[in-house]
DNA sequence: AAGTTATATGCCTCATCGGATATATAACTG
DNA sequence: CAGTTATATATCCGATGAGGCATATAACTT
C-alpha cells in the first residue's frame, strides 16, 4: 500500500489550544502559504514553526502540498468541520435552559 | 464592591482542549447540573472534577449558581460565543482560495 | 452538638508542551 | 560539484497540565 499516511492522529482541540497555532490558522484563511511565510512576524524559530505545523497537520486542520523544496500549507475543511460543528452545537442551547435553572432553584425553595 | 469576581481569566480554547471538559460541557447542554452530577460515570475523582469546573469557570464557559451547599453549573453563552464565532470564521473561507493553490491540490479529494 | 454531604484547595507526581539549538534532508543555484 | 535555501527531526529544558489523596469549608441532618 502506498503511503499518504495520516501519520499520528491528534486531537484538533488540543491543536487549537495554542494561540500561536490559532494565529497560524487565521493566516491560512487568506489562502495557502509556504511554511516559512505562515509565521512571518511571529518571532518564532523555524523549528518551532515546523513543529506547530506538524501538530496542525496531525490534527487534520491543515494539509500540505509539496512543491519543490517548499510546502504549501492550507486549511483542511474536513478537519475543521469537526471543530466548527462542535462549537456550533452550543449555538442555540439556552433559550429554554435558563428556565430550567430557575425552576431547579425554585424547587429548592429559595424563591 | 462585593465579589462576584471573575477571578483568574483563562483561555477558553485551552479549556476545551481537554476531552473530559468537553464531555462536561456537552452534558451541560442538557441544562444546569449540580457539580457532582456533571461527571457522573466519568471515573474521575471529586477533586479532579472540581478542578475541571474551575477551569471551565475561569474560561468563562460555565457559570455557577449557589444553592445551599450545592453549586448549579450551566453553560455561559457569553463565554461560548467567542469559541463559536472563532470556529464559524472558518466556515466559509475556501471556496475560491484553493483555486489560487491550483488544481494540483484538488485531486487530493476531501470527501 | 456530632455526623454527613457537597464542593473546593493544597500539595505532590508524572506526563506532555512549547521553545531553543544543532543537525538532517532535499531541492534549487552557480 | 560546493553552496545556499526551505523544511523537518533530534535532543534537551523549563513550564504547565491533569490526576490523586488528604484536607478545608460550608450546609444540611439528626
Amino acid at each position: 500500500m502506498p503511503e499518504s499516511s495520516p501519520g499520528a492522529v491528534r486531537d484538533p482541540f488540543q491543536a487549537i489550544a495554542d494561540p500561536t497555532r490559532r494565529a497560524m490558522l487565521a493566516r491560512l484563511r487568506g489562502g495557502a502559504l509556504r511554511a516559512g511565510d505562515i509565521a512571518e512576524g511571529f518571532a518564532l524559530s523555524q523549528p518551532a514553526l515546523s513543529k506547530h505545523l506538524r501538530i496542525l497537520r496531525e490534527a487534520g486542520l491543515v494539509r500540505v502540498a509539496e512543491s519543490g523544496r517548499e510546502r504549501l500549507y492550507s486549511l483542511d475543511p474536513a478537519g475543521l468541520r469537526g471543530v466548527i460543528d462542535w462549537a456550533a452545537s452550543f449555538e442555540a442551547f439556552w433559550p429554554a435552559r435558563l428556565e430550567a435553572l430557575g425552576a431547579h432553584l425554585r424547587r429548592k425553595g429559595d424563591g
